[in-house]
DNA sequence: ACTTAGAAAGGACATATGTCCCTTCTTTTT
DNA sequence: AAAAAGAAGGGACATATGTCCTTTCTAAGT
């Protein structure tokens, strides 16, 4: 991780997300841009928390480890995301691991001291991180339902929908969110198994892949499939 | 559902919870102590919601259901609980559906449009939703996690084992989380299922069964069983 | 182009879980 | 107490998913 000490580099990063208003000037006088190698971690589950982080550039996954050492993948973000929000309210040990997935991945770095003295009587902010958290809590809660009621092609039809929905520019953006051992991990399955649904998909005519890509051949089909859930990004 | 109009009642559950001092004088002068019968729905998944809940008495169950008519409960919950506080939040419409299963279950009732005329600008009150939803989420963040990496045996150790902590005064009393029904709802899997991994509890000499009722033979087994996992109540 | 290391895919089998339906136990009614 | 209705439990089989290991593909090095 380094330091970038470029005022306006920041502040054009606040502006694009439109958080000019959210951040009082306190609280961005001690704001810090950083910025993160591919494979960096920004924070590690377990450890105790004093940042608050705001995602604005790059891409970064979201994960847990259990004692036993599974992983499952929580989320793939791209900007805008808020790391350490949660922590920042109730205090407790950081929840999950978070690690940049592309090059130069750029955070806004809060430190939660900081925010305690500034933010925690000013109503925007305060209003800022409830809406950030209850949409979190909103997308937890329909994941966790859907993971529990539906079997695995479900899910990963609907992985497929969702990855299919995002506004990627190039065609090897996409691949990033296709690598089936991460995808297996997010759906909360093996890598064998979903190798197993992805070749039955394709049976079906579902989909289609060459060399590792897939391509929808039928998205209405898929939808069927996936019950109209798509998990949302 | 009937309104108590008994502000000396009112007041008393909001002491007993220490919220006196997070609802400012506005907004407990238009607060409504509400009655609800055992069986009764407190909100119904789907629709808008209009009015933020305090639970304060008596035992309620969330629940959420699927398209094809899969239920999943989310949770059984004793005082205190806040509902409401997400689609408060986020405008969405109810994420759950909400049932009395005790008798005389009360809650004080928050109308939206005045929470937002005389709450948002209320640091205390901000910061309690904030605390409240930072929760809910560690829980459902943490019970997603622990649902979708470990296997039936697994979570309904852990089941056992957190309603063994409830601090239940009547033994009746504890019998209302043991419903094996509920609880095939609860862990996401089948009531069959659950039947068959408490026989294989009951083999193993973790947990004895007569007429129903289930008593804990060896924790520690249970606690080896569950790997250490206790679902939060 | 050949070799080889490593990644990706798949076969075989074991385990976990779901579905359907029959049996057994409990409770209520007569 | 006998009968009937309903709840709880369980058998048999099908499906879903995990584990382990082999095979196939891909890409790097020579």
């Amino acid at each position: 991780m380094k330091e970038i000490k470029d005022e306006k580099e920041l502040h054009s990063y606040l502006e694009q997300h439109q958080l000019t208003n959210i951040f009082n000037d306190h609280l961005k006088e001690h704001a810090v841009l950083c910025e993160f190698e591919q494979g960096e971690r920004i924070c590690t589950q377990g450890e105790s928390a004093r940042f608050l982080y705001v995602h604005v550039s790059g891409k970064i996954k979201v994960y847990t480890t259990s004692q036993d050492g599974k992983i499952l993948i929580l989320s793939f973000k791209q900007p805008l995301e808020i790391i350490g929000d949660v922590e920042y309210v109730n205090g407790a040990e950081l929840l999950n691991t978070v690690e940049a997935t592309s090059t130069k991945v750029k955070m806004i770095r809060f430190d939660f001291e900081w925010l305690k003295k500034h933010g925690n009587d000013d109503a925007a902010f305060l209003l800022f991180l409830l809406d950030i958290i209850a949409h979190k809590f909103y997308r937890k809660s329909t994941a966790m339902s859907f993971n529990l009621m539906y079997p695995v092609e479900v899910r990963l039809a609907s992985y497929l929908l969702s990855v299919s929905a995002l506004k990627e520019h190039t065609f090897t953006d996409r691949l990033d969110w296709l690598d089936l051992k991460d995808v297996a991990n997010f759906i909360g399955t093996s890598y064998r198994h979903v190798n197993r649904i992805i070749k039955q998909f394709c049976m079906e005519g579902l989909i289609e892949k060459n060399k590792g890509v897939i391509v929808i051949k039928d998205r209405a089909g898929l939808q069927i499939m996936a019950k109209d859930n798509i998990y949302e990004q």
